[in-house]
DNA sequence: GTCTATACTGAGATAGAC
DNA sequence: GTCTATCTCAGTATAGAC
């Protein structure tokens, strides 16, 4: 299966405005017509680079998922207090938010059923790695509360994903961060 | 436009099936096909009862928006406790999640760019009448936090859309009322 | 209300020239 | 790597008979 390691400069923007659909009408909402066109090249010049959708969605959920754990690793070297790390954490999806997309993989996960495994399998993986740097980073931002750091990382990694969906139907363009200082609120208290 | 209270009985199965194809594979995971198969009859009779593919989904929403709502007021009529009130709410979604459905205005929110506005709309009251209901559940439940309610509501709130997809995801089948409890019991606290 | 038959369109995909 | 041309299939939708 392909890799986003070697991408040619044009398999790598077909990525890109494949990505971005994705996150804006979802799995089954965008074609190779759609891509062809915001890419400046013709429908068989896609499948030139990735010769079925499948593919192509494969190789967009590797790289995105990859990235995002990569973001998990520098916020964790970047040794600021576990609570910043946290809003830091909260602003990378409120950052997506704002550009009028949502989570990749929360996208996909609710799509999920049309899915195939393997893409599945890449969507666990960004969850359980989202949970666990979740819980142990609330573990040390609030360690009066670290016994329930497990279901408070569900809870805040679901709210995140949620505020997404209901920030963009209700046109309230902030929804992940008011959803996250609303949980920081209450450990604080 | 069409409404869902004088629905002959084929007309409401088509509606039923649409609503559960919605919930789990989206608006453009599922086609007038899948639905004739499902309710036994052939795709130009599914025309028959709704013109088009629009029609059909905002009728669905309707219908599903109404009837959730009603279960909000039926909720506040039940004189349960308020915490009571809000664990059965929590529970609404926690059935969803467990008959492998997303809910559909949550679904419909995700892919809401390829949506019609009328369609919109109906999620726009959807989640604004849950909203309003958990703002005024919440600060009966917990008087001493009534300030930060309005904050909580959008976090339970969003919290139950997402475990929905987190929890489909990754095989997890309580994750609502896993978030759910992680938030009560960090009001409790 | 339901059916068969049929448009028409767009989607995913391939062949083969340049 | 890109193109034109083409294939096949599914999707939405309509016409008209029963």
């Amino acid at each position: 299966m392909r890799t986003y390691t070697d991408l040619s400069i044009t398999a790598a923007r077909i990525v890109d405005v494949a990505e971005s659909l994705i996150q804006r009408q979802g799995l089954n909402g965008f074609s190779y017509n759609n891509i062809a066109r915001a890419v400046g090249i013709r429908k068989p010049s896609v499948h030139h680079h990735f010769s079925t959708k499948a593919d192509l969605v494969h190789v967009v959920t590797q790289r995105y998922v990859d990235r995002f754990i990569s973001q998990l690793e520098r916020l964790d070297h970047s040794h600021a207090a576990p609570k910043d790390k946290l809003l830091s954490y909260a602003q990378l999806f409120q950052d997506t938010s704002q550009s009028a997309r949502l989570c990749l993989c929360g996208m996909l996960g609710a799509e999920s059923e049309s899915l195939p495994n393997p893409i599945r399998e890449h969507l666990q993986t960004f969850f359980n790695a989202n949970l666990l740097w979740l819980t142990a980073t609330l573990a040390m931002a609030w360690p009066r509360r670290a016994g329930s750091a497990q279901g408070t990382a569900l809870l805040l990694l679901s709210s995140l994903e949620g505020a997404m969906i209901v920030g963009r139907t209700l046109l309230v363009n902030d929804a992940p961060m008011q959803a996250a200082n609303a949980l920081f609120d209450q450990l604080d208290s």
